[in-house]
DNA sequence: ACTATTGTTCTATATAATTAGAACACTATA
DNA sequence: TATAGTGTTCTAATTATATAGAACAATAGT
């Protein structure tokens, strides 16, 4: 599930701990309530110093993806589990984009955009 | 159309640069073949160093959403026009993820996700 | 060839982001 | 109330990023 996380890659430490987490919730692996294991652990499994896994979750509480519970533990905090039919609908419209020649960075961007203009 | 980029506000004027630039092919403003004004103008319209437009330019370079022509100037690559359908769709199931509570960071990770698996 | 116009490269500097070490503070349970 | 287990904060150092100034190089037209 978990493993050490890729050094002078380009993408700092504590972003790759953030994906690897948010994509356990993708991946249903982590539900809501479920709690993380101790910052020391995840420290260790990733190979990073504790306060970068603290800097990954401090940001993933910003993104109200986790709460944490002083003295206690963190915890998943997403308020429903993700319905797969989105997804699939979500496939099939980037799967489509991309075969018309739209490049991920401006799908990025359209998607933001998009975001913003939502209600 | 272009005007000045904001300065101190966290994201980097070369990335702000990107987004205006990717934005107006979006809008269909830009099209294929069209030539940006060249690299001295575009800093004296964003109030920066040359190079930061630069910076931009190559990282669009990298996308393979301009290309660079030396002594000559930056034009407009990507293929092919964005077919508008494409876009409704996608803000459709935006819209819907949304509501199901997904947010903004765990959309993102999801797209690059599907993109990564998506022929 | 010369010149004006355009992109490119080299170098330096300032700023911000990233990571880490160590001490502190809360919670639950015995 | 002591202790083990947990999150939090403070501080420092390193590393990477972002921006800029100045000189170089290609192109097109004269």
């Amino acid at each position: 599930m978990l493993n050490s996380v890729e050094k002078h890659i380009g993408v700092p430490a504590y972003i790759q701990i953030m994906n690897v987490i948010k994509k356990e919730i993708l991946l249903g692996r982590l539900k809501s309530d479920d709690q993380l294991p101790p910052v020391r652990e995840l420290a260790k499994i990733f190979k990073v110093n504790m306060n970068t896994v603290i800097r990954a979750l401090e940001k993933l509480q910003g993104e109200e993806v986790i709460r944490a519970e002083h003295g206690v533990g963190y915890f998943i905090t997403v308020t429903q589990n993700i319905d797969f039919s989105i997804i699939g609908e979500l496939k099939k419209s980037i799967e489509k984009a991309k075969k018309d020649g739209l490049s991920l960075g401006m799908m990025k961007l359209l998607i933001e955009e998009v975001w913003k203009n939502v209600k």
